[in-house]
DNA sequence: ATTTTAATTAGAATTATTCTAAAAAAAGAT
DNA sequence: ATCTTTTTTTAGAATAATTCTAATTAAAAT
């Protein structure tokens, strides 16, 4: 989580990046495109969002947050995904790729597609066509 | 959801098998456990295991359905899976094995381990073991 | 039987999330 | 620039799943 100042050219490129997904550029989402989107990829929650949020000054409600967060992910942003008890995680890597998921951290970590082999697949049900595939490895100390 | 009644043999049978995981055998525990295991392998949640539970007039409170699936799964006896929106299933089969998801309706289906072939897994960060591989297919019209 | 331990309960509390209706801000038209 | 329309944002209420609490009841051990 890095504190850079957003600077115009940022500013700009993230401006575009949300018109080119059909969102307008409002302040609130702009600021949380900078966090989500200006420091690598990353796993947040809209608790944890909502803290840096607060953290870099920015006042939006909880609402805000869940919105944009549904928003970017409806828009392909970001990816929803759900591990842990009852909270959702949002990821800004959006290539197709797996997880490892720390239960006592809470915490997930990327794992790249080529990294798991999933030589034969199940026919689905009559009707009903895959939508995705998710390999979720759980870890233990 | 077959409706048999409970034959003493089943009552029999199903106390071992709470004892077996370290439970007292008590009225509630043993109905519920005729419920999940006595018609083949399902999938339930808290909300309806009650309703089956109320169904067939056994009157168990709410927190009793939450107990009593968190020590089953505790136990051994279900695995909990989470793919819906904040809401947990409980598989009564312990085998190890995957899953299709009917986001639309809900649903879940098993797939059995061997009808996924997951050549190559990544290592595992320092310090930590695979305690689990879900893979789950997510699955549309 | 009595005592000890564990299970069950109703209801309150908690947590994540969504909804509502009003106010504020952005885009489009003039 | 100003006015109008459409979207966003907001605070706070509402909902839903789940857990907690403290008291009661039932099972196991003695």
């Amino acid at each position: 989580m890095v504190e850079s100042p957003l600077t115009d050219t940022r500013r700009e490129a993230l401006s575009l990046k949300l018109k080119a997904h059909g969102l307008r550029t409002t302040t609130p989402r702009l600021m949380l495109a900078d966090l989500l989107f200006s420091h690598g990829n990353r796993h947040v929650t809209a608790e944890t969002l909502h803290a840096e949020a607060r953290h870099i000054g920015l006042k939006v409600s909880q609402a805000t947050i869940y919105n944009t967060l549904n928003q970017f992910s409806e828009a392909g942003l970001l990816r929803e995904v759900r591990v842990d008890q009852a909270r959702s995680y949002f990821d800004t890597n959006m290539d197709d790729h797996h997880h490892f998921y720390v239960a006592e951290e809470g915490r997930l970590i990327d794992i790249p597609q080529e990294a798991i082999a999933l030589e034969r697949l199940p026919k689905s049900p009559q009707g009903f066509a895959i939508a995705g595939v998710d390999v979720i490895i759980r870890l233990a100390k």
